[in-house]
DNA sequence: GTCTATATCGCGATAGAC
DNA sequence: GTCTATCGCGATATAGAC
């Protein structure tokens, strides 16, 4: 009887000014879930306490993430975007990495650039945890499976493609990982010196042109 | 004291039978697990069916095995071992490419080559579940830090150490899947045309002796 | 080995919004 | 009325505590 009279009361509440329900719960339930973990932890920090401080049961939680983990991944659908809007404005004779090179450029380092401490605090948490680390790396492979699938239809042969996508994976990871770790480089900075190293450990193998 | 005399007694009895059941504990749970896997899927196993079939109590199932995933990824803990065991003995003058595919050839060739069956079987099941899926992300990613350990006491720079590492693992990876997918192709064959599309992808794109 | 917390999800009910 | 977001309840399974 109690909690009927709580639902009666917030929903009268809400009723007026901003429609039945608060906005965004999806986006309430992130933020609150983010607090938590970086208070007191992602493992000790249980979806039932999340819920509570976005104002929501544990029910609705699992309407909006399909579990704990997902809340500091949101977003991800969005990277095969990214990757179409990179390739679709890449000069055609580029080679592969440089089409990497021209993507950080254009459009990784100006959207991540901003969004530094964000994106410091999200790595934070994920170091933490070794499910969430399981869950970066399968960002990760989405992102390299777009990639791979992008430089196929640039015509590379689906082994070349393949390769191509771990590359520019890697220089991802692992730029985002020096860039966080850093005090004062610039993502971009961070990018070329780990894009440089990929030729310098391959390059000694094989160059057509000059034959060593 | 019971539990004692029965160890024994399965002792003696594997002793005489030469393994006719599977030698302990922990390899039942594995043997009955895949086959459930196999038979009915890994979602719709529960830890509760798989101890029944091998005999045990779920509480038993967990005191061998932090999860149910774990039972497919058994004997990751020797891939530090293995990647030592190349590196002791790889000329120091090879460049990190050919180390990789020293490694290939004298260590990972022989001891993968005779278990293509059970190794098709277990990617099979991974392939079918994303949770095992990010647990086989997370086995090459400590495969990864090994290798770049190793590469790094091998006098890289931290950068190239790393960027050796993420190059051998995705050697590894995906030779794994191209052979298991093949009919007919040794893992030899495959990991050397694996290898070769590397200096192919990236060689093009920058070559200080040459300045292309 | 037993007990229990917690994650996850299916289902039906409810309360406005349109 | 239909639709949608949410709640409440309960079931199952995992995982860890005692």
């Amino acid at each position: 009887m109690l909690s009927l009279w709580a639902i009666t009361l917030r929903a009268v509440k809400y009723a007026r000014d901003m429609g039945r329900w608060p906005p965004d719960a999806g986006e309430r339930l992130r933020a609150a879930a983010i607090e938590l973990f970086l208070e007191q932890g992602f493992a000790a920090t249980t979806v039932p306490d999340i819920a509570k401080r976005a104002g929501l049961t544990t029910r609705s939680f699992f309407r909006y993430y399909a579990d704990k983990r997902e809340v500091l991944f949101v977003g991800e659908e969005e990277l095969p975007n990214v990757v179409a809007q990179v390739f679709a404005s890449a000069d055609s004779a580029l080679a592969p990495l440089d089409v990497v090179r021209y993507g950080i450029v254009t459009v990784l380092g100006p959207r991540l650039e901003p969004l530094r401490g964000e994106l410091g605090s999200l790595m934070q948490i994920i170091s933490t945890d070794e499910g969430l680390q399981e869950r970066h790396l399968r960002k990760m492979s989405i992102l390299q499976a777009a990639v791979t699938a992008a430089f196929r239809e640039r015509g590379l042969v689906p082994l070349e493609a393949e390769v191509a996508g771990r590359l520019a994976t890697s220089v991802y990871d692992m730029t985002l990982a020096q860039w966080l770790g850093s005090q004062d480089r610039t993502f971009l900075e961070v990018s070329t010196q780990v894009l440089d190293t990929f030729p310098a450990v391959i390059g000694s193998a094989h160059c057509p042109p000059c034959g060593v």
